[in-house]
Parts: structure tokens; C-alpha cells; sequence
DNA sequence: CTGATGAGTAATCAATTGATTACTACATTC
DNA sequence: GAATGTAGTAATCAATTGATTACTCATCAG
């Protein structure tokens, strides 16, 4: 996707960079994300790329803070459209499939469980942890769920998110794989295995 | 843990720098765990340790590798002392406990964990799902969980594993932290926690 | 003793990486 | 039309990293 555009504001150019970045991030990792693959992954220089956050610390703080505050808002969307007629079970289907559909974009799926594994990181863990434990305060205080609920819709998204970063859908001929697909995520998994194929994967 | 011995015989001095490994690829990640800080870790040279292995990715192989193996030998064993008497949801458990008493060692869980995030990965992928479809395999066929009870246990497992990644339990003040973790992990959170506290970290 | 084998390292290399600097080109404003 | 700011790069740097090579030292068989 090296969009060859001319010059952009610094806002647009912004937003292209955090868009790859959040690609090259979760392909490789914070420590195997090279400013250089995200340079040429948005089409630009290096040094731009640096230049523009500072380090790659802080744009990997960015990418992060990105995808959570996505993940925030799209929960929140839902929320607000629940009429108040819904099972806490069907409130559970809207918000997985809210979350599917966010993690479609292999970049943000992976980036968020980068982020996870980063929990010892002085920068990132703290970060990690807050954002978190508001998505669990949201699903808690704002969609209403029971403790119970809410662990066991957390534990089936973590799930979920494993079994896609693990591209669990390319076995799916293995009749175990298939079923675990399928028990866990539904007929989900088809929406998000076409999104994930669209999707350009990085050069060697 | 710099261990400052003397000559020891290749298989023991194997064993040790698997064990040096798994603590940094654990803390920095597949490709921010380098041959150097491994080799500080075991009290070797960094050249021993790329010689030994032939290159960083075998290394890290191997290292997956026994954290996968170590978790199949742990359900097999919990298994294999089944009494036919108990209920499922006592297996579950029990297998949970197993699973809780193996990832107290920081390492193993994290190392299990970046392996997860390297579904893309040419070499690691195909390694992780492998092994990852062994676990369910070993859950549902021989311990005779049905899909439903297999997926549950799952998701109940990733959560915890994220949550241990993301030393959760640091922030156990937040009353929403600590419900999720009593919901999610119960009593075994204290011995895991217990146990992180007891692993020195790795030095800047 | 001697010679071979195996454990382990120091020195070094080429490649990579994040960052810095000095610069260019295009706008906009006065 | 000069001046100023802004988007963007080329060139380069120091540090790091995985890997290789040639070596040292200990041990042990004969």
C-alpha cells in the first residue's frame, strides 16, 4: 500500500503513518517493527517517520492508544443503541460482533495482542493494563453485565483473538481446528477470513 | 541468575541456556530477545549460544517447542490420574490448576504467548497452530470434554494468560481489577503472583 | 607424555536500526 | 517578490545484532 501521493497536510500524512505503523507493528512486533518497513510501508522517508513522533516509542504508543480507544468507541456505540428489550445474551452477540468486526483489520487484532505481552514494559504495561481495565469497566458499568458475564465474554474474546493472530482459519480442513472455530467463533470466523485475505500482507 | 559455574557437559549447559531463553524471549519477545542478553543470562558467551543452537530462530524453536511439550506432558499427567469419578467441571479444574502451576514460571507463559502473536510467521505459524490444536486435541479426546466444555476451557485459559501477561495483578487495588481476577483465575491468581515475585528480572 | 576431542571464548564482521543533521522544494503571506 | 513556514528527503552516525573464525584450555585414552 505505498499510496504514492504527493505532499500531504501533516494531519493526513499522520493518520497514513499510524495506519501503517498499526500493519508493520503487528506483523512484526514493537521490537521487530522497524521505522523502515513503516516508512516504506506509507511511502515516505525514515526520517519522517521518526521525525514526526518523536521515537518509535511514542508511535508505537500512538498505534496502541489507537486501536484501544477504537475498541472503546466501538463498544460504546453498540451500547448506545441497545434498546433495552435485549437479553444480556444477545447483548453479548451485538458487542462480539462489534469487536469482530474490528478485529478484521489483522493490524489492529495483532496490535492489540502485541500490546498484551508487553505488560512488563515500564512504558507500555501501565498503558496496557489501564486500557484494559476501562474496556472491562465499560462492558461492566456501562453495558450492565454481571462480573460473571463479563468474564466469560472477556475470556471468549481473548480466545477469539488467539485463534485469529494464530491464523487458525488457514487449518480449518482439520476437522478439531474447524470445530474449535466454529464453537468459539461462529459463523464470525467466514467474515473475518475474507476481510483478513483483502488484506496486503508486507513484503519479504 | 548468571550462574558463574565452571565447564559443564553440553546437554547441561543446553538445558540452561534453553531455560536463559525462555526468561528473555519471554520478557523482550521473539525478535527483541537477543543472543546476547540470553548469553548473559546463562553466564556463557553470546558466540556459545548462537553455536549451540546454529541460529537465534532454532533457539527460539526449541524454546517453543518444550513450553508446548511441557503443557501437553502437564494435561496428559492430570489425565492419566483421573478416577473416572469425577465431573467434568472438577476435570476442568484440575486441568486448570495444572495449567496455572505451569505458567507461574513468567517465562513459559510469556514465551507461549509471543508464540501465539507469530501465527504469520513462516517458520513459527504452522509450529504454533500445530501445537496449539494438539492442546484442544489432547483436551477433547482424552479427557473427554465435549466441544462446548473444550471451548469454554480455552477461552477461561487465554484470559488468564493474558491477564498474567499483563501483570493484572499489579493494579489488584482497582476493585474492578480485582474482580476480574477473581472472577476469571479464583484463588490461583495469589500462588501465580507469589511465584512472579519470587523470578528475578532480567537487569536494564 | 602425547594427541585428540570437546567446552568455551575473544575478536571481528557485515548488516541493520533508530536517530540526527543539513538540506530542498513548495506554499502562503505581507 | 522577498520572507517565512511547512512537508519532506538524502546522507550519515553510532550503536546493536546475529553470525563466523580462529583460538585457548581442560580432559582423557593409549
Amino acid at each position: 500500500m505505498s499510496t504514492a501521493e504527493g505532499r500531504l497536510t501533516s494531519d493526513d500524512r499522520r493518520e497514513q503513518i499510524l495506519a501503517a505503523a498499526t500493519v508493520v507493528f503487528g506483523e512484526r512486533g514493537y521490537a521487530g517493527g522497524t521505522t523502515d518497513a513503516i516508512a516504506r510501508q506509507a511511502g515516505i522517508s525514515q526520517a519522517y517517520v521518526v521525525r514526526m513522533f518523536g521515537s518509535k516509542e511514542k508511535l508505537f504508543l500512538e498505534v496502541a492508544q489507537r486501536a484501544t480507544g477504537r475498541l472503546r468507541a466501538a463498544f460504546r456505540e453498540i451500547i448506545a443503541g441497545f434498546t433495552g428489550a435485549e437479553s444480556n445474551l444477545e447483548r453479548q452477540v451485538l458487542l462480539g460482533r462489534a469487536y469482530g468486526e474490528l478485529v478484521a483489520d489483522r493490524g489492529t487484532l495483532l496490535t492489540l495482542l502485541h500490546l498484551f505481552g508487553l505488560g512488563q514494559d515500564p512504558v507500555f504495561g501501565p498503558e496496557a493494563r489501564e486500557s484494559f481495565l476501562d474496556v472491562y469497566r465499560i462492558i461492566r458499568d456501562e453495558a450492565g453485565f454481571s462480573a460473571e458475564e463479563a468474564t466469560q465474554f472477556f475470556a471468549r474474546g481473548m480466545l477469539n483473538t488467539i485463534l485469529l493472530a494464530l491464523r487458525m482459519p488457514d487449518v480449518k480442513d482439520d476437522p478439531r481446528a474447524f470445530e474449535l472455530l466454529s464453537s468459539s467463533m461462529g459463523e464470525q470466523c467466514e467474515t473475518i477470513l475474507a476481510s483478513f485475505e483483502a488484506q496486503a500482507s508486507l513484503g519479504a
